[in-house]
DNA sequence: CTTCCTTTTTCACAAATGTGAAAACATGAA
DNA sequence: TTCATGTTTTCACATTTGTGAAAAAGGAAG
């Protein structure tokens, strides 16, 4: 049972549209509150984790690691953000992903266990998953675009099409590795642009 | 009002697991059948369109031209694969996107508006859109790994990954277009790994 | 402040992909 | 079949990105 701050209750209410009437003991009382310092894994790779959040504050990281060994990042999420393991929804197995918090982070935690229990019971949680599932497809969906429509400098110029992918909060290492790049070549073509 | 095939009723079956009871007179009534030739164009650029279809036969691609004029594959959709303008979920503006029949294609058309205007009548409704979502969403998250992973040639490679993208269907153009590399670059890489 | 460790930048060279043009090949229509 | 059209391959060369190493810059802890 936690007691959600107005910011992520705000978030909240905006993916419910349709539901004015929130029953928040119900809400709150599946998610509890977890604190992170900076570098600690929230979701371990090869774990079974159906583990769900919304970050209240700080800033986290979804990264994968590739044949050799090397990091590459999927997404940030930042204050009022939603982070987990998206392959659980599809692939009910171990987590091929780590989840990392680059800042310390508050958050509220629940799982998708818990989530698909309340489908039926009140249709604002239909609601609410269909809206998350819908965020970060869209989420994917411009990423996609990114690999596809830009190169390498382009997604670097471009980068504001992801409001909170904030360069100033990231260090630059990740951020090569969210675009797809060597940190190198990130410092090359960054100081070759201005 | 249609009359689905026992592969696309299979297929919808699937994706509303929790619902035996389904009413197919009210199912069939939101959908109509439609021909495409080879190279008609299902949606176009610039289409104010919330079209979502299931194919019954044949095979559509969906792409977008970038800045130079050059298409951009974002996937191709076979037998019992869902078809709409991905865009339109989250924003309701004209499809940026264009679908385009590779082969002579049969489909089931609907639309966004109509199956949304369902939900609450019946929870199957609820169940199907969000397993299109889900199904959707897995197809970019492996997109998105597809990019971020791989360069072009282990792309080509792992192809496989995507078992509806068949490279014996597909013109090389638009396969190429698909991993994101030229078809110049496609002809190099096919002929040199073997 | 100093030291240690991590991140970022720079550099020279290697490898991968793009570009523009031409040739080879495939396909469909007359 | 032949012609016209579109697709695929090949080639030489340009551009982009990767690689490995080293230097420079920045941050945290004592």
């Amino acid at each position: 049972m936690v007691d959600f701050n107005p910011k992520v209750k705000a978030k909240l209410v905006g993916m419910m549209p349709s539901h004015k009437d929130i029953d928040w003991d119900i809400f709150e009382s599946i998610f509890t509150k977890k604190q992170l310092a900076k570098k600690d894994n929230w979701v371990n790779e090869y774990e079974e984790s159906d583990k769900v959040c919304i970050v209240e504050s700080g800033l986290m990281r979804i990264f994968m690691y590739n044949q050799k060994g090397e990091e590459k990042t999927h997404s940030f999420i930042v204050e009022g953000g939603a982070a987990l393991n998206h392959f659980w929804i599809y692939a009910k197995e171990p987590s091929p992903v780590t989840i990392q918090a680059i800042e310390d982070t508050t958050l509220y935690e629940t799982s998708h266990t818990k989530i698909t229990q309340m489908f039926g019971k009140h249709p604002c949680w239909d609601e609410l998953y269909r809206n998350l599932l819908i965020e970060t497809f869209m989420f994917k969906l411009k990423r996609e675009m990114f690999f596809v429509m830009y190169d390498a400098s382009e997604r670097l110029e471009n980068l504001e099409e992801f409001p909170y992918v904030d360069p100033d909060r990231i260090p630059k290492t990740h951020l090569a590795s969210f675009l797809g790049i060597k940190p190198q070549s990130f410092s090359r073509i960054a100081n070759k642009n201005n």
